[in-house]
DNA sequence: TGCTGTGAAACCGTTCACAGCT
DNA sequence: AGCTGTGAACGGTTTCACAGCA
């Protein structure tokens, strides 16, 4: 099945999936191995493996029938698909120890990112960088910043109050997609696609396993 | 429906809608709302009403028919369900910019958490304290302080190396449950539930969503 | 033979629609 | 009359099972 012209959003689930293909693609790659089946695949993190194939299959064809799939040639359409071909530029609202923490993570700064700036409206922050080199601008730059760094994906860090204004300024400043962590559920506004993460949210879920199994 | 010893996790989407009510309801009660139908509280955040009613029934009789859900009964069952009543305990291991922002945030130190300790292998910040005052303790003493501080649930915010060993050593100490921030995949051991919460996979499913619909 | 790609079946979560309580 | 609680219908996702290609 071939799909072109997609409209549907990529169910979570499967976006989710694909991440973990994609690092345990990486790490096949990096132990040497040329060749996996999509048995191999999934058993290295408990799924079923017509589910890794129907996955794939959504986008194309991209294994050998008899073989399995090429490492290097999966992960590079896998890479092309997520769009991390490229790298994307992030910008940061809130310099606060989340905003820093994220800033200067390797995880936010490869593979396909890169965080080109951190917004703040302390005047004491303003002008100085993270401990990774990351420069703090004043919020009010936002605009102009966006558009001079192309800035693509805007990260929130703020606390509750401020996060639904700065999600209205960063979409009109030609942000594509907002990453949330803000605890107020940010709407996905005409044009920006809205990821809303509570890290709270994990915890109560973890709290409420516990009263179900424990006391 | 009523079921008194469930054993069944709670399934993740059940446990997200629920912690997104609780927080409704703190506002409905704060703005000194004392009932709610279920479809008020639907369009709220654009849910289907059955949705709601469907949720909460699986764990008791809250509502009163031709009335609807009394605001701060509900809330009570609700954090009595989840687990919220009593304060639980938080240990994170890993002093460095996300362990910091997490034991000094608001949110992980009120409505039934408090983080207790950070831990940390670098000697030059065991013996401190974070912002808001968490101790640093050394994480060679994480069995014994897992004990004396009652520390119910682990965070993980260190690199990818360290976590599963950690984890191990967390179950070991009589952790319950895991929030585990590093970028592997840690396995639910016996007797101790896991949640794994990998950040960059927000952002590559913004990535993807952005390939799919704009280039 | 061995593995992919994919229809068909099973499963699960969501939505509908209404009986029943207040 | 109004709203909850819930069986039944629906829709989407996962798993099975196999045809078809290397």
């Amino acid at each position: 099945m071939k799909d072109s012209e997609r409209i549907e959003p990529v169910p979570e689930a499967t976006s989710h999936r694909l991440s973990l293909l994609l690092r345990s693609l990486r790490g096949l790659e990096s132990a040497g191995v040329h060749t996996a089946s999509s048995y191999e695949i999934a058993a290295r993190f408990g799924l079923n493996s017509a589910q890794i194939r129907k996955d794939l299959a959504q986008f194309g064809e991209f294994g050998v029938r008899g073989v399995g799939y090429r490492v290097r040639e999966l992960k590079a359409h896998l890479k092309a698909l997520m769009g991390l071909e490229r790298t994307r530029v992030l910008g940061i609202a809130g310099a606060g120890n989340l905003g820093q923490a994220l800033a200067n993570s390797r995880n936010f700064n490869a593979d396909g990112f890169r965080v080109a700036a951190l917004f703040d409206s302390d005047g004491r922050k303003v002008g100085a960088h993270s401990r990774t080199g990351v420069p703090i601008r004043d919020v009010s730059t936002l605009e102009e910043s966006v558009a001079e760094l192309r800035i693509e994906i805007g990260i929130l860090a703020v606390p509750a109050e401020g996060a639904i204004p700065l999600a209205e300024r960063m979409a009109a400043a030609g942000v594509g997609a907002l990453l949330n962590f803000a605890p107020v559920t940010v709407p996905a506004l005409p044009g920006l696609l809205v990821k809303n993460v509570d890290l709270t949210f994990f915890l109560e879920n973890l709290s409420f396993q516990l009263a179900m199994t424990k006391g």
